[in-house]
DNA sequence: TTGTACGCGTTATCAG
DNA sequence: CTGATAACGCGTACAA
């Protein structure tokens, strides 16, 4: 493996001196064009390129965001990394990857990494909800006097940064006011986890919404599950064996899109038929959505257009004072067949 | 936004050196007790850490590896970034992304770009397939003067660089033998673009099975679609609906499980029973096959084995003298419900 | 138009 | 055990 040529080597070589031929690199219009044309040839004969290390080095910021979340494979946070990087790239900026896997609270290690990287802004997505607030905030405040912070957060948090919040409201409160519409009374929710702070806002939310509509919150209606297929297949029928038919919900609402696909096979292998002996919303509006058997009625909670106001105001943050407030972009509910078309009494 | 403390204000501010500095950072043991908790007092105040671009110039390499590829947001691309992301992560290297979109090939910006950043590997995935062979390799020769290069690829090229192949051969022969075990004498192929030197060896590969087992080659039963759901759905419309039903094929196989989405999407809508009516293979061994319905029979070209093969080969080449070589990972073929459980004769 | 010299933050070598 | 000092590769005043 050759090592790369340096400024000087190229300096050397064309015999000249190193700003000369960074002037010729950085198209400098004051140099004299036979002196350009020698040191230009010798640049690519070597395929030179000045280091980023180096330029860093001297420049101070290395023009990187920083995107922290759980797992890239999930589609949720895929599509927020996806979207990060191509606002950031629109704006001459790269990204760097961190996968946190499970860690509910961000961590002592991942924090002195992107301080060691000199990131030039970081964004939480997901799972950094420690059970300690304080800890969080000071984790927060320690990385905010290096580099602008945002995070992707539920609504109900308010932590001290650029906080990009779900609309957990309207996620909530759109397909229950929809299966109501619809003529639903019973209604459950399946997925996610009380224990996680991250997205027991979600299960409270869905509380408050049926009380909101004098809709019954049985406790059985509310099953504590995952975010997977396998949670919803095994959510279900949990939920179902539990109960007397007479008392089954006649829609259910999933922690997401995956949950809703486990519960509809489950749901199918139990010779239901969908969306008439059931009805179910899903959340995330994945790319399947219209490709489920039925279709898959769905939350948006928009996480792309999230990510992008992350980046453009952490890129807006670098030149301003240290910002920290909040904005919610608004869930929008994408009906499709898997709610029932029309009134969706249950037919048993 | 604060200054980062640098290793001089640490040295400063301690009243010490920056060597000592350096040895307390690196737990260097050769120092004295009372200095090293005064030194390290200072740095827990300052939060400093060492820049990452001063320590690569000072040392050589960057410890990332780039991965290249069209889109993250593709599930099969993803597969490949995130199995990439933590092989490199156990070997205590970092991954960078960079995303192409549909250019075809490898352009020159991407490489000086990958010079400038000083990778430590390269490891490119799909989409590189230049119409120019000599293009290409002369662009990965470039490359691999600096750093070790890897791609995974079609099984028919072999390139001047670490080459982990797809295994495309079992790719088309075992949903061919399948479907031919069951009954099934007319298959069709949809998706991918002969226009694609990426993908048209699918094309090309199906058709030389077909040959191999005197089936049918019926150039109505190729249809050229794309890579996505829609095209799938496109596909088969135009394929059907431009054939005398006793014509129809009995079987399909997909380019991928996305395009079955669409297919069994359009056909549902036609009103034919899957899999009695037809039956579909996918390829990719998505994780929504098991959820789809009927599930999906689908071929698994395991990329996530052959994304961390090729991360350890990029790991080990540094070592080693430039290699150049080529290995294959075997394809399997994953039997759901949707390609008939039992002989699968057309009943219409 | 071109060259010199210094700073950027770190590590390593060599004296002490 | 500790401290100078020289790289590392580059950009940029400032001088010529």
């Amino acid at each position: 493996m050759n090592r790369k040529a340096t400024i000087y080597d190229i300096a050397r070589e064309a015999g000249v001196s190193t700003a000369t031929v960074t002037r010729v690199v950085r198209r400098d219009p004051h140099v004299k064009e036979a002196t350009r044309l020698k040191v230009q040839q010798i640049i690519d004969a070597h395929a030179y390129t000045p280091s980023v290390s180096a330029q860093n080095l001297e420049g101070g910021g290395s023009r990187t965001l920083a995107v922290v979340l759980p797992v890239v494979s999930n589609l949720y946070f895929n599509r927020i990394f996806d979207a990060a990087y191509w606002e950031a790239e629109k704006n001459g900026c790269s990204v760097r990857l961190f996968q946190t896997m499970e860690n509910q609270a961000i961590s002592p290690e991942i924090v002195s990494e992107l301080l060691r990287c000199r990131m030039d802004g970081v964004l939480f997505a997901g799972s950094i909800w420690s059970a300690d607030r304080d800890d969080l905030n000071s984790a927060l405040q320690k990385l905010g006097r290096y580099m602008p912070v945002a995070t992707i957060c539920p609504d109900d948090v308010s932590l001290e940064c650029i906080c990009i919040q779900s609309d957990l409201v309207n996620c909530s409160r759109l397909p229950i006011r929809h299966l109501h519409t619809l003529g639903h009374r019973r209604i459950a929710f399946l997925g996610g986890s009380m224990h996680s702070r991250d997205t027991s806002r979600r299960g409270v939310g869905f509380l408050e919404q049926l009380r909101l509509m004098d809709l019954p919150d049985d406790p059985a209606y509310h099953v504590d599950a995952g975010y997977d297929m396998e949670s919803g297949e095994r959510a279900v029928l949990r939920m179902l064996s539990g109960l007397d038919r007479s008392r089954w919900p006649s829609a259910i609402v999933t922690f997401n899109d995956l949950v809703a696909l486990g519960v509809m096979k489950q749901l199918k292998k139990m010779g239901l038929k969908l969306p008439d002996d059931m009805a179910i919303i899903g959340c995330d509006n994945q790319f399947f959505c219209a490709y489920t058997d039925p279709s898959l009625t769905s939350v948006d909670l928009h996480p792309e257009e999230m990510a992008r106001s992350a980046v453009r105001e952490l890129l807006l943050a670098r030149e301003s004072t240290s910002s920290s407030f909040a904005m919610v972009r608004e869930a929008t509910l994408v009906v499709r067949e898997s709610c029932g078309a029309q009134l969706g009494f249950r037919k048993l």
